[in-house]
DNA sequence: CATTTGATGTTCT
DNA sequence: GAACATCAAATGC
């Protein structure tokens, strides 16, 4: 059973905070555009709720032409622009309706490294290739463009390889989510204790 | 080393 | 206009 891609009832869930803590250590893969596929280990995740979480974008019911994705079921990708420059890959959680997702922060990578490196502009790998959430959708190749997409193979999709859980997962606070008053010091920010592939240490 | 700043688009006031 | 789930380059010790 190992490269099994995970599947809808994964991402359906109603607790999308256990779903963050279980795709650290899954494989984030993508191929775009009939490129090479790219892929990374996941070694930092954050969890957002669309119910009493102020830091989620889709808090309150609120629903804009960007939120809509996340009221969709789970098992598709959400991506936004931030702060004008990075595109954001987050997981969309949960049944139709309930907005929940979870923010994919860094990678460690696998396959595909030199295409990375080429779409990161960079020679060598290090934690500054993919540690970030900026960094990992750009090395991957992730734009606005595959907002709502469904997570399956041939464009992005996430494999469970059976990768040793290594550490033990540590719970922090979110970064930079601090306009969010007392929910912006949830615990909902996880990452292996021992892996340097983390966006801040 | 640490801190500051510029880039840049979408959403909300 | 201001703020924002950020990053990289420039500046100041």
């Amino acid at each position: 059973m190992s490269n099994a891609k995970l599947s809808p009832s994964f991402y359906q869930r109603q607790d999308v905070v256990t779903i963050a803590q279980e795709l650290v250590g899954k494989v984030l893969c993508t191929q775009i555009n009939g490129e090479p596929v790219t892929s990374g280990i996941i070694t930092e995740t954050e969890a957002y709720c669309g119910r009493g979480d102020k830091a989620c974008h889709a808090n309150n019911g609120t629903r804009t032409d960007r939120t809509e994705t996340m009221y969709q079921a789970g098992g598709i990708a959400y991506i936004y622009l931030c702060y004008g420059i990075h595109h954001l890959f987050n997981v969309v959680t949960n049944v139709e309706n309930k907005a929940d997702a979870v923010l994919i922060r860094a990678i460690q990578p696998l396959d595909g490294k030199k295409e990375m490196l080429q779409r990161r502009n960079k020679q060598n790998i290090n934690p500054a290739l993919t540690a970030g959430p900026g960094r990992l959708s750009q090395a991957l190749g992730i734009t606005t463009d595959f907002d709502g997409t469904v997570l399956k193979e041939n464009t992005i999709w996430i494999e469970d390889r059976q990768l040793g859980s290594g550490s033990s997962l540590v719970a922090t606070e979110r970064i930079g989510v601090d306009y969010a008053g007392e929910d912006a010091k949830l615990p909902w920010r996880f990452y292996p204790q021992e892996s340097n592939w983390v966006s801040q240490k």
